[in-house]
DNA sequence: ACGGACGGGACCTCCCGTTGCT
DNA sequence: AGCAACGGGAGGTCCCGTCCGT
């Protein structure tokens, strides 16, 4: 077999673990079929990972890594604090739906304790992002007087999750995407000024293709 | 060791199943230490559940039950449907706090398509004593015009569960119920009448003990 | 259920345990199908035998009984031992091809030896049957001088089984029926004389019908 | 332990198996006694087999070479070829006596309907030496004319077979070795010229020792 | 005679992590 | 860096035989 970059063979083998850990969670993923996949064999893998908690860390952490490129995305569009908010909802909806990267996130943190660290960091990246987009929203006076912005935040991002997990769990699909207008239709209602709501885009804003 | 009831067996088994599903998820969980905790041998697990898929459903059935006795005791007080919504929140917080078989049956839920069938039922479950409840608020005038039912109910559900798995994610426990309140604040706003809102008491109505 | 008769149980378990052997050998059978098969309990079937090795054992005896009803049917016929001896071993091959008892106690002796007795008792009862009517056409003249009835007998036997086994192997059926002729065509060149020969009828006497 | 080569172990592994194939039949082998035997451990095992059943399916093979190493080296001899047959049957019996491959061999092909190609192919390989060596002697003008080949070939390993066996149930023992001559005498019969049965040896011819 | 919960024990499978070798 | 063989162990499954209750 013709020789690898090292980087590439722990690329290939973060992918690959995503795409099982989303499928079989973490005790039931087997690093066999992990390695079957990357085209490597158990030898590199424990070249580069120490463990399997240390491999799902690094699918955990290539997940926030994704976070803060998404929101870097939305908002060079230059658009307003709170239609960044509602594309990168849009965005973050529809990366749940077909990354693997993002789905196995979502799904090792509820899997061990073992990664509590790496889990609190992830989801606290998340709300962090959002809660960022609404204290700007709010310096640009988006929003209404005496909003809570932490617990909006907090509140947006707890929402989508329990969206995405309900659809998932009763359809067997994602439909997050499908729901979210609604989902701000009630969100935003008492949080964003009456005129930049009627200024506002709920839907998909298409970005640019990004790579797997 | 006496010989017990075949129906104490097959309950001391699903509490125990609850209770190392709940913590391990299903594929990390051991059936050796599932018949340790519930005191009775491997062959006496396979003679009520034919598979770790069968004691898995069995649990989750269980939850089901649970989920329709609790709106059962909820309504039996005999308050506003929109007052029971709220108390009912609250008994569904504290349970998916300390009730094992609550917890273990929305964690497996997430954790294998082979239930899918029975985790739609568990969530639809869930979805529908929501919605009943508020098509009764409608029925006695407590909503406001033009609501829309279905879309509330899957919207609270969504927020309660994902903000039980952002608050355990984060922080490691559940904090489900110091979080009621802000989110009836943004759940019922512009869904219940101003008038039944400011009666309103979202506070925890403990009930009388339950048993697990 | 209604009560049955115990002669009955204990037949059905019978009849059901030779099927199951002869499907899956004697490790490999369950009594839990064995008793599924028969309809009764595993209680019941303790009843009967005190082990698994005691139901195998009440198979192949059964079997030797079946051997010596062969014998008896078949020479009840009335024709000369040769002409006996063949449709015999016809009578033989077709009970090989259909009759579970049959085929689980030729398996069966070849499974553990735990049934050496058993076993040997078996297959000496079939080389007797032989050897007697061999015995019995050398008394009629049938038989050419100097021929030696005890080793013609284990012959005719042993290549009956091989034949069997080698067909079963090759084909996945049994073609025993098939091959007679020419196995008796080269066995009783040698074994016979030659007026007897020319008027043996070397095909299939059906026989009336037996019950399983 | 010291670290050995792979094939070593495989090699280990499938005599190990064979030897406890032959003793307890597929269903009643333990892979933990084979790997015991093998001085192994049951990760080694599944290295080279992916289940029991191809551990057995590799037994069958290897007795399949075996089957042609004995013809090879019995007609390297340079005897005439139903001389060869004749030793061939010999070293057949011998090591059906006490080769555990050539033992267990023959067992599995009775023991699942699993191996059925590689029983097949295993006994189609003994009936095929047979009968080259008979067509051998056909050509070489040893046969009787009109002698019917291939019925003689499947005709003579059926019987062997069969003898190994109920010389097996019925003593416990193997003693086809001592009934070969008494076998030959019948079967040569009718199948060799007369001058060339004059001249048969039908012996024990030793071979070299042969490896296990 | 019969039913079925039950005990305890291996069975095969398969997994995680290590080790010598390239 | 990468690989195949390997070690040890545990997991789910399922089985045989017992025991109480009917």
């Amino acid at each position: 077999m013709s020789k690898r970059n090292g980087l590439t063979t722990r690329g290939n083998l973060v992918a690959a673990a995503a795409e099982i850990f989303d499928r079989d969670g973490f005790a039931g993923t087997s690093l066999h079929e992990v390695c079957a996949r990357a085209e490597v064999s158990k030898g590199a893998l424990y070249c580069h990972f120490p463990s399997k908690s240390a491999l799902a860390v690094a699918v955990i952490e290539r997940q926030s890594m994704l976070w803060h490129e998404v929101k870097h995305d939305t908002c060079a569009r230059g658009t307003s604090p709170v239609q960044a908010l509602v594309d990168l909802s849009f965005e973050i909806a529809e990366r749940m739906r077909i990354d693997p990267v993002i789905r196995a996130g979502c799904r090792l943190v509820l899997d061990a304790e073992l990664f509590d660290v790496a889990a609190a960091g992830q989801f606290a990246g998340c709300v962090m992002v959002v809660r960022d987009l609404l204290i700007a929203a709010e310096r640009a006076g988006e929003l209404v007087p005496g909003a809570n912005v932490r617990e909006a935040a907090e509140g947006i991002v707890a929402e989508l999750i329990g969206t995405q997990l309900l659809a998932q769990a009763m359809t067997g699909e994602c439909q997050l995407l499908t729901r979210l207008p609604a989902i701000w239709r009630v969100r935003l209602r008492g949080l964003v000024r009456e005129h930049v709501l009627a200024g506002l885009c709920v839907d998909r804003h298409p970005v640019a293709a990004w790579r797997i």
